[in-house]
RNA sequence: GCGAGAGUGGCGGAAUGGCAGACGCACUGGAAUUAGGAUCCAGCGGGAAACCGUGGGGGUUCGACUCCCCCCUCUCGCACCA
């Protein structure tokens, strides 16, 4: 066996044989039990980056870990291949989003098979294929069919120049980030899934998902925002109209001296029609609308506001209360209106004294009589009702269901729920995503394509110019069609879908991604879901997970899908962090730019920044390429297992990537400098085994199964879990064992050495592959059971007892285990080191932990 | 402001009520080598010592990095939500 430990000549054999017997491949089984294991999958933006080595590093161990204890594993890889850097990238090299996409995957793919990662690669899928994007439409009419779909005017950014909807995230500073114009906001037709039918749903099955971070569900929660309250109609003085409110505090309502509407509100502009404050009013909302969204919602904002010259009248009390019309007032909440309390809301107090608006208080605090001339602040707290007729002298907490229930049999207010999620707004002014399979008529309307038409094809056909219109729009073969109703002619909807819904059912479609008769094949769904174990970053905690788990739950009520969670466990990864690194004239530098402290360009000192997540704009990154040609894919993934548990962020460390080159090279050698001696090493006998030095080498054996065994399984520890392997390997090196040369020490010694093999196989599993066969094993090692260990050989014949005196360590003890705990007793109060602390002294109470300590308390 | 997480040697980290610093990195010394690198072995929180040490202060306990209360710092999420 060769000495040279070469990773990349073992790396690309294994990878071969992988690859050529299927190794990874799996089908339902039903005597077996299943695993799903799944890890988010990439955009196929280029080439992976250390982000991906992390995620699928970890989830590789867990895969191949859970293979070995015997379950039928599914670990799919695919593409979540739709998305405007596509159609980016179309622009600035011309190349069409097709042929950029596919291109990537392949370099992606081919990348991700050098990293030697065990995914049944016949299950790949990429969202832009025509199978998928087919089904996909399919479940948009099914959605369409139960209402979970519709089309509504809503607010979105647009910017006039790109003529396109923009993103929060692409607006910055209130201007368009490709063309640098202000962004405006404009109400335009859009297409939404009805996601707030299932609120609750969501909401309350957030409880069952214990295998959840806690910080994730806290997110979800947030961001579904689920508020009780009250609805309560305000009529409008003088007109029809009404407005309604929502409420969650309606014990405040006989202190509601004036209305706020948001800029938004169909009422606002409406209200000063015909009167001389129609321009000034129409002008102020012009204004706000126009402000970038960010500043607009920022809590240091001015709080400003316009009188609209109407009143509306306080249900209860008869008050005209002045509407306004308030910049901070959110369109997006409750009803877009808000009764104003001055008294006892912060924000209504800041507002009235600006304007001089009326404050009557109707809760008081216990002790305390406020008054609103020298109420420095809003009382928020609880307290006592006052100036609030027959719910005077109550609580005002019990006042609230109250107040409620007397709104509603006056018939001018109910009980309400209302949310902070919205429902999901798909549409997108783009071309690389999937077409919305929906066909406009004069005489018809809205018509959906007819099933049997299905797909709307993505048309290839195309110029991307950049104008940021849908190519789709300019593309009469697209656009022009005949109705399925009438038959007369009639056009295609252009846009097309978030690429987030394609990333909503992925993981189901792995099941069965060759599948035809529809999206999913039901029985194989059956086997697969739920994901057993799901591993991705937490900037997906919300909207790609509730997304998920929204489809899941759709797809459920259509039949196909069993489950009401997709995702039984959930582990968020840290980010992979590296130090920045910055020249006075070149700006933030490549690691490569650097030459011992020094710029590469100009040799000025370089200051070292504060460690940042690896990002291209900051260059603090390292090409996973480079890494594996320098010391190959197995150091790659011990590195990023090694440096810290995979929930926390990791700091690269090049030093730290050495120090694991190191130890393979170690595990290498000592395999090369024993094989000739342990190939032909028979299995341990028990009643061979008398001599303590082997004895204590089994023992070491043993303890290392369990700890990596239990550090993998149930804590995902994998830092540990190596480190004891390491320590196994330690004392390997020491060798004694070996010296005896008998049967029964290389019978030992070989037991040791294929545990160590073993145990890391999940993590590095090339060089393991070969060391595994190098011993002289016909299979591959990923078909290999995965060690047990026997608790008797791990446990300790003696055992160190410290003794402590009131808590300090004072000396130490070897005992045998078996011995009683008065035994015991007595050997530590008769230790010399012990002694000084004690006589003398009177012995108050002595405390024994089995097997592990003893404190003597003295007085 | 609210919520969550974190704070331990020169560094990454370990220990979840029982010997603080496993394991690795860096560093130091030794072996070997013509020499360097690689390798192997050993040492490595502070302090001369008594002792002191897990962000700071208090508490519970025989015993606290670990549990409880208060405070400080950092990171993330949410944030005019009526």
């Amino acid at each position: 066996m060769d000495k040279l430990y070469t990773p990349h000549a073992i790396e690309e054999k294994w990878q071969r044989y992988w690859e050529e017997n299927k190794s990874f491949k799996v089908a339902e089984d039903p005597h077996r039990k299943k695993y799903y294991l799944l890890e988010m999958f990439p955009y196929p933006s280029g080439r992976i980056h250390m982000g991906h080595v992390r995620n699928y590093t970890i989830g590789d161990v867990l895969a191949r870990f859970m293979a070995m204890r015997g379950y039928n594993v599914l670990h799919p890889m695919g593409w979540d291949a739709f998305g405007m850097p596509a159609e980016n990238a179309a622009i600035q090299s011309n190349t069409h989003p097709h042929e950029w996409t596919y291109k990537n995957i392949d370099t992606m793919r081919s990348q991700l098979k050098r990293m030697g990662f065990s995914y049944d690669w016949d299950r790949e899928l990429a969202t832009c294929d025509l199978m998928y994007y087919k089904w996909e439409q399919w479940l948009f009419l099914k959605m369409h069919e139960r209402d979970l779909v519709f089309r509504r005017k809503s607010f979105v950014n647009w910017c006039e120049s790109c003529q396109t909807v923009l993103a929060n995230e692409q607006v910055e500073g209130g201007l368009c980030w490709r063309c640098k114009k202000e962004v405006t906001q404009k109400e335009l037709a859009q297409w939404f899934f009805r996601i707030t039918r299932y609120a609750d749903e969501l909401l309350e099955s957030l409880d069952k998902l214990t295998g959840w971070p806690e910080r994730v569900l806290t997110m979800q929660r947030n961001w579904i925002g689920r508020s009780y309250g009250t609805e309560i109609d305000f009529a409008v003085e003088h007109s029809p109209e009404k407005i309604t409110v929502f409420t969650t505090r309606p014990d405040t309502l006989y202190g509601a001296t004036f209305m706020s509407l948001a800029p938004e509100h169909p009422l606002a502009r409406k209200l000063a029609e015909g009167t001389p404050r129609h321009a000034s009013v129409q002008s102020f909302i012009e204004r706000i609308l126009k402000q970038d969204k960010l500043v607009r919602s920022s809590e240091d904002l001015e709080k400003e506001g316009i009188f609209t010259g109407a009143c509306c009248i306080n249900p209860v009390t008869g008050f005209r209360m002045p509407i306004y019309v308030a910049n901070f007032v959110l369109m997006e909440y409750g009803s877009g209106a808000v009764m104003a309390v001055p008294t006892h809301d912060q924000r209504d107090f800041e507002f009235a004294k600006k304007y001089g608006l009326d404050f009557i208080v109707v809760i008081q605090p216990e002790g305390e009589t406020l008054d609103p001339k020298t109420m420095a602040c809003a009382y928020v707290d609880e307290g006592v009702m006052v100036n609030s007729q027959q719910f005077d002298g109550m609580k005002n907490s019990e006042a609230m269901e109250n107040i409620t229930r007397y709104l509603e049999k006056q018939g001018c207010g109910k009980k309400a729920v209302h949310y902070r999620l919205k429902d999901w707004g798909i549409s997108r002014q783009r071309y690389w995503g999937n077409p919305i399979p929906i066909i406009y008529c004069d005489a018809c309307g809205i018509v959906p394509v007819p099933e049997k038409e299905l797909p709307v094809v993505l048309l290839k056909d195309i110029t991307i110019t950049g104008s940021g219109q849908s190519p789709l729009a300019s593309c009469p073969e697209f656009v022009n069609t005949v109705c399925p109703r009438c038959a007369r002619p009639a056009r295609r909807e252009t846009d097309t879908m978030d690429t987030f819904v394609e990333s909503s059912w992925y993981f189901e479609r792995y099941a069965c991604p060759e599948y035809d008769s529809g999206p999913l094949d039901v029985q194989k769904v059956k086997y697969w879901m739920p994901v057993d174990q799901y591993i991705g970053g937490i900037e997906h905690a919300v909207l790609h997970l509730l997304y998920a788990r929204f489809f899941t739950k759709v797809l459920r009520d259509l039949g196909l899908v069993h489950v009401d969670e997709p995702f039984v466990n959930l582990l968020t990864q840290g980010m992979v962090c590296k130090e920045t690194q910055r020249c006075e004239t070149h700006g933030w530098l490549y690691p490569e730019e650097v030459h011992n402290g020094t710029c590469k360009h100009c040799s000025a000192p370089v200051q070292v920044g504060r460690t940042e997540k690896m990002s291209k704009s900051t260059r603090n990154v390292v090409d996973p390429e480079q890494l594996i040609q320098k010391y190959g894919a197995d150091t790659a993934r011990l590195f990023c297992l090694f440096a810290s548990p995979p929930e926390k962020d990791l700091e690269w460390s090049d030093q730290g990537v050495e120090g694991a080159y190191r130890f393979l090279y170690r595990v290498w050698r000592l395999v090369a400098e024993h094989r000739d001696n342990l190939i032909q090493a028979l299995p341990v006998s028990d009643e061979q085994v008398i001599d303590t030095i082997i004895k204590n080498l089994r023992r070491k054996t043993h303890q290392t199964i369990k700890k990596v065994t239990d550090d993998i399984f149930q804590r995902f520890h994998f830092n540990t879990a190596i480190s004891a392997v390491m320590e196994l390997v330690n004392e390997l090196y020491q060798g004694a064992p070996l010296a005896r040369e008998s049967t029964a020490s290389r019978a030992a010694f070989r037991e040791a050495i294929e545990a160590v093999i073993l145990l890391l196989s999940p993590m590095v599993p090339h060089v393991c592959e070969e060391l595994w066969s190098e011993l002289g094993n016909r299979d591959s090692i990923s078909k290999t059971p995965w060690p047990s260990y026997d608790e008797a050989i791990a446990e300790a014949e003696e055992a160190v007892i410290v003794i402590q005196v009131n808590g300090k360590l004072r000396g130490q003890i070897t005992v045998n285990a078996k011995v009683s705990e008065n035994y015991i007793k007595e050997q530590a109060l008769a230790c010399e080191k012990v002694q000084p602390w004690i006589s003398g002294k009177q012995i108050k109470k002595v405390i024994t932990v089995p097997g592990k300590l003893i404190n003597i308390v003295v007085g």
